[in-house]
DNA sequence: ATATTTTTTTAGATTTGTCTAAATTTTAAT
DNA sequence: ATTAAAATTTAGACAAATCTAAAAAAATAT
């Protein structure tokens, strides 16, 4: 795999996370994600297409192509595991690791990333329940979080439970949920942040914060 | 601090490193150090004159003043840091880790430098043995490095034994070396990588590898 | 179907960092 | 003191990445 600039994967990058909803990418799209301007994009879109990591027709809107989509799980993988790093090794604060993960996905070298995920101990995901691509590109298709990161209305199963002492198992075992359990969050109540749950036929429940946070659910396609 | 390029960093740091010895750095010597031309040397010299960084007179060379020079320390600190991590954690060779730090360095997220400097417990030498500056720029202003990897003739003190085995000081007490010894290289024997070294008034006396390799001694200025 | 609005692309300029070749200054040699 | 050589700077060019303003194309509205 070839080195690409800074620039470039920031634009790959964003490429990939905009195609996923959207079929097909527009100009004014990235030109908004990225902070820049429509004519810089399209300039970048003849680069790339020269490079051969997007098809792209003007006015017809772009997608990356198997080449590109292979450079940009790389950079999410650099990203992800760097984010994951900070938190777990650096005990950074989740809403200040992005920033700088954002700098340190662009350091290239191949070693430095596969000794890190080994540092690391393969993480399957960084700390905001995104998946962490291998050495192959290879993912989990779904997002694992925390209850208390779980958006609302969201058909939900239980993954893994971080604290397994035996109040926990207990409190879990008299609201009936295990790992397996489908739920979802309908409601969270500002005053304690605890959480109103729903599983499936049965009536809602309540969950403390303390409960909720130690409940790891996944969730998405 | 303001923040500065990957480009603008490398001339800083190379400067520093050049005028300890130089007392002021020339235009040659320092393309040479960085692989570029003396007319891109000459461009950059009157940008950092401008960012009040260097003084510099043309046709007379120039040397980093003491906003440059607190600027060069901490991306020196930057890369000890991150070759240290590589090194330590990461489990690198000592050769391999340079070009990764050359990159890493110029990642400028103070929270991140302070907080990788905390994890790796605050370090004061690199796998190289050059000093880490800390946070407020002070080292040691020796090196320290094992036996095997001191100069030839260059007058070191003992300063460190990193394995502590009976065994080890049973043979360091015969040779009469302890911490505070001074002592030199004097030759080295390819065959066993064995050494011999002369320590003050006394004859010489010869070191194995595997000895030398756990005896830290300190030297330089 | 035409006109209007929005999106996208082009044209041309700018900044940063680099280069080569030529001019200038400094240093060394005769 | 001249002359030759070496070091340094200037002049002008170029690639990467960006921008603004204008032109062109596509989508929407009447
Ligand atoms: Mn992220
Ligand atoms: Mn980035
Ligand atoms: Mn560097
Ligand atoms: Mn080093």
């Amino acid at each position: 795999m070839l080195n690409y600039s800074t620039s470039e994967e920031n634009y790959i990058k964003t490429i990939f996370h905009l195609q996923v909803d959207n079929d097909t990418v527009t100009t004014n799209a990235l030109a908004h994600e990225l902070l820049t301007r429509p004519a810089s994009v399209t300039d970048m879109m003849k680069k790339l297409k020269t490079k051969k990591l997007v098809q792209y027709q003007p006015y017809k809107g772009f997608r990356l192509n198997m080449e590109g989509k292979k450079v940009a799980l790389s950079i999410i993988r650099r990203h992800r595991l760097w984010e994951f790093f900070l938190s777990e090794k650096l005990k950074f604060d989740w809403d200040e690791i992005h920033d700088v993960a954002e700098e340190l996905e662009h350091v290239s070298s191949r070693k430095l990333v596969d000794k890190l995920d080994e540092f690391l101990g393969y993480p399957k995901f960084d700390p905001h329940g995104d998946p962490i691509p291998d050495v192959h590109g290879k993912m989990e298709n779904f997002q694992r979080v925390s209850l208390s990161a779980l958006p609302f209305n969201t058909l939900a199963e239980v993954c893994l439970v971080s604290n397994q002492s035996s109040g926990m198992l207990e409190v879990l075992r008299h609201k009936n949920i295990a790992i397996g359990t489908k739920l979802e969050v309908k409601k969270k109540f500002g005053f304690d942040n605890s959480l109103e749950i729903k599983i499936r036929q049965q009536a809602p429940v309540t969950i403390s914060e303390q409960l909720a946070k130690n409940i790891f659910v996944k969730y998405g396609s």
